[in-house]
RNA sequence: GCGGCUAUCGUCCAAUGGUAGGACAUCGGUUUGUGGUACCGAGAACCUGGGUUCAAUUCCCAGUAGUCGCCCCA
């Protein structure tokens, strides 16, 4: 009967608990933990990405993850949907209107005309890694706060940066596993063209305007372009036929585009002419691009980017042309377990320390700190007292060696070196700990590596 | 922002209109100073609120969250 009474006690405290605060107790909608078990994939994304940057002459930036919210109306324009449905704002004490920022190349833009960098010679080339924002419906792979890594280049304007930034796109993805990815290419024009062109497509739409699904005949009217990426099957098959953006861009834009596809072909890249790809935010032109993964159906892209050449003037800096592009760190963990990537194995120790009563467990701490200070990495389990439960443990670990100290070795001042494959042992004076224990890993490594040689 | 599906120990999965069982994991033990296997044991859960009912974890509704599709994007 106790145990009836303790069950029900638990209950009605918990119930308690639960009426206090309900929400305490579970991240926010869209939010994430990441927890130990992922930080593996995440080390590996982060170790690539800064070893890549500096190889293609970045350098590294960070900014605010808040701005005044007008920044990104002003980048990224009104009518777009990260703008007018997704983006987190709200005002200071100061009554600033503020926003968390949905991408970060509004940002880095600003910071570029704050700080003047448009005296340094160009290009310049700026990496920044770091949570983004979007108020968005969350499912998997899309998460109201991920993180995007941003390269962006400023004050070139030759086709060649395109090319240069996709590669160096295919290089990350190489690097981290991903090598079955396509890369969607498009040119949407200048402001010029893209003008003549959006006449018109909306003169093409309007004629087949019937056979348009709801949400489409709203977009003739409020933007158009998005028509050409609805996924609906009527809409789909009126755009077969609109006339694309590629055919109608200026001299310019067109020599631009054509440059762009001889350098891909020149770097021997995967990509493919995707006309209906045409991006979301107002202020791309001339070079869009969206990198898919080929490994499974979807259709989520690991990452896209593409030129601005009007941004930085938009914004009140000088007219200065620039290329970026972002890639999604969620999605690019999400695809790394779905190929099984390796990711970076945390090192795991090849040694432990167990200790028998409190003459031995000081000597032990000692022991702890010696083999650190050599490097080499050692686990330990001191509040147990049992060896047996030490030894367990040494053994869930899967150390190669296991270092006792009991009362007879505290007082003699010696170690027994445990060689948990064998399950052999030795006594050795703790002067010998140190060179006997790299010895016989030595021993080990090279029998690890005659074995993987034999298998080859 | 719209529509569908889902919600049980830390994890994965059961059962049930009368408050729940297993597996894995965790912790402890199988006599005192020796691991791996085996055996025994312990702790640990019905998302929240409302309704129907004598009684709801179970049925209904709402909320919340996750997931899928759309929209959009990374």
């Amino acid at each position: 009967m106790p145990r009836k009474t303790t069950k029900k006690n638990k209950v009605t405290a918990k119930k308690t608990k639960v009426v206090v605060e309900p929400l305490l107790l579970q991240t926010i909608r869209g939010m994430k933990d990441v927890l130990p078990g992922e930080q593996l994939y995440w080390n590996k994304i982060r170790a690539v990405l800064d070893k890549s940057y500096p190889k293609y002459g970045f350098q590294r930036i960070d900014t605010p993850l808040v701005e005044y919210a007008n920044l990104f109306v002003r980048s990224i324009g009104e009518g777009t949907d990260v703008i007018d449905k997704e983006m987190y704002k709200f005002s200071t004490k100061g009554r600033d209107r503020v926003a968390l920022r949905p991408e970060l190349t509004a940002g880095i833009a600003r910071a570029y005309i704050q700080h003047g960098m448009n005296i340094l010679p160009k290009p310049i080339k700026l990496f920044c890694i770091g949570p983004v924002y979007r108020y968005d419906r969350p499912q998997e792979g899309r998460y109201r706060e991920h993180w995007q890594a941003n390269f962006d280049i400023f004050g070139e304007k030759d086709a060649v940066m395109d090319a240069q930034l996709i590669q160096l796109a295919h290089s990350v993805l190489s690097s981290l596993g991903i090598k079955n990815v396509q890369f969607q290419v498009n040119s949407i024009g200048c402001s010029e063209c893209r003008e003549n062109y959006l006449d018109m497509l909306t003169a093409y739409f309007e004629s087949k305007k019937r056979k348009l699904c709801k949400t489409c005949k709203a977009r003739l009217k409020t933007n158009p372009l998005r028509i050409l990426d609805c996924k609906e099957d009527k809409c789909v098959q009126v755009s077969t036929n609109a006339p694309q953006t590629v055919d109608h861009l200026c001299n310019d834009c067109r020599d631009h585009f054509k440059n762009l596809l001889e350098y891909l072909d020149e770097l021997n890249l995967p990509y493919v002419i995707n006309p209906q790809l045409v991006r979301g935010l107002d202020y791309y032109t001339k070079t869009v691009f969206e990198i898919w993964s080929l490994s499974d159906g979807s259709k989520k892209s690991l990452g896209g980017g593409g030129r601005y050449d009007g941004l930085i003037k938009n914004l009140g800096g000088e007219e200065t042309p620039a290329i970026g592009f972002g890639l999604g760190l969620d999605r690019l963990v999400l695809e790394m377990k779905r190929i099984k990537a390796k990711s970076y194995e945390a090192p795991s120790p090849k040694i432990f320390i167990a200790q028998l009563g409190n003459l031995a467990k000081k000597k032990s701490l000692n022991l702890f700190a010696k083999m650190e200070r050599n490097g080499i990495l050692t686990a330990e389990s001191f509040g147990r007292g049992s060896l047996k439960k030490q030894l367990r443990t040494a053994n869930k670990l899967g150390v190669l060696i296991t270092l006792i100290i009991g009362q007879k070795e505290a007082l003699d001042d010696t170690v027994i070196i445990k060689n948990m494959i064998t399950g052999t042992q030795e006594v050795v004076t703790q002067e010998k700990v140190v060179p006997s224990v790299k010895k016989m890993l030595k021993m080990k490594q090279m029998t690890i590596i005659k074995k993987k040689a034999k298998k080859k």
